[in-house]
DNA sequence: TAAGCGTTCATACTTTCGGGTGATTTCAGG
DNA sequence: CCTGAAATCACCCGAAAGTATGAACGCTTA
């Protein structure tokens, strides 16, 4: 929002920049043909000098754009979000219900309350977990947390 | 490196039809002279003309550096580094100790590695780890580690 | 100097975790 | 149809984790 109004003060100032500056031209013309006659010259330096003027203005409008731009770029690369490994889990040979106990485990939930989340018995976790930790070579929770996140398993 | 190369080959066309624009506007000229005489008109269009050249051109030129400039944003953003929350340690009223066991802790250690790494007693990490636990409001090792790289605390 | 805090350690106890083993069911693939 | 992987559950036992309580020492601050 903000931008546009600039834009259109920055062109309406250029606007009226040129319009003086044809007044110039025109009063310069007649010096011009007082003096030398020489038209081809005249008319060199007069597209020289708009051709100039417009490739000033039109950096002078569009940089402004390319600010924009650079901040949503900026603003949009945060996003550092997980990406799940799923050449590492098939790697592992790790499956879904031990995924889903990774997950747990990882948020700090004991044995008895993934059991509870996942609808099975206490024993089941167990053995996930056991297979969990075999699968990646550890032998705790708090490893195999640490191991699960380096490996891009979870969060 | 391919960017500069087609970035002169679009001003050596743009040069040419510059030139070419040129010789068209004299001869337009002459036709003009004969025609009316309204010299200002022509110089109107003439500096028209070639300001919107220079618009065009300068557009054509800038917009490969706009991307220029967005890649350099974009590898200079992902400094995703960890970086200590002091504030919150502070808040909390961690201690230095407390602090040390709960690096070690979510480095996956259990409280004996972490014992021998501090040259403590397996005691002492124990009284470390539940003080941690009243502060960070949890019950177990895995939820303060949870907890903790929330409140950037650790990792 | 007394009070408070951090650090250290201890004992005793409960809970949770993890290993080992074995069993059943289901379901996809040779 | 048989096989094997996955998922489910059970029991036992030892190790680790966590709770509660108390105590000693050093440092800082009111």
């Amino acid at each position: 929002m903000t931008s546009f109004i600039s834009r259109y003060k920055l062109v309406l100032i250029y606007g009226v920049s040129c319009a003086l500056l044809l007044f110039l031209m025109k009063w310069l013309e007649v010096r011009f043909l007082i003096l030398s006659h020489s038209m081809e010259l005249f008319i060199g330096a007069l597209a020289l000098l708009f051709m100039v003027l417009g490739i000033w203005l039109a950096r002078k409008v569009y940089e402004p754009k390319v600010q924009t731009v650079i901040v949503e770029k900026t603003v949009e690369v945060p996003n550092q979000s997980f990406v799940f490994n799923e050449q590492e889990a098939a790697r592992l040979g790790i499956s879904k219900r031990e995924l889903e106990v990774l997950e747990l485990m990882s948020q700090g939930l004991s044995n008895q309350e993934i059991a509870d989340r996942m609808f099975v018995s206490l024993n089941t976790v167990k053995t996930h977990a056991s297979n969990l930790f075999v699968k990646l070579d550890v032998k705790r929770r708090t490893a195999a947390i640490e191991t699960a996140r380096k490996l891009n398993l979870v969060r």
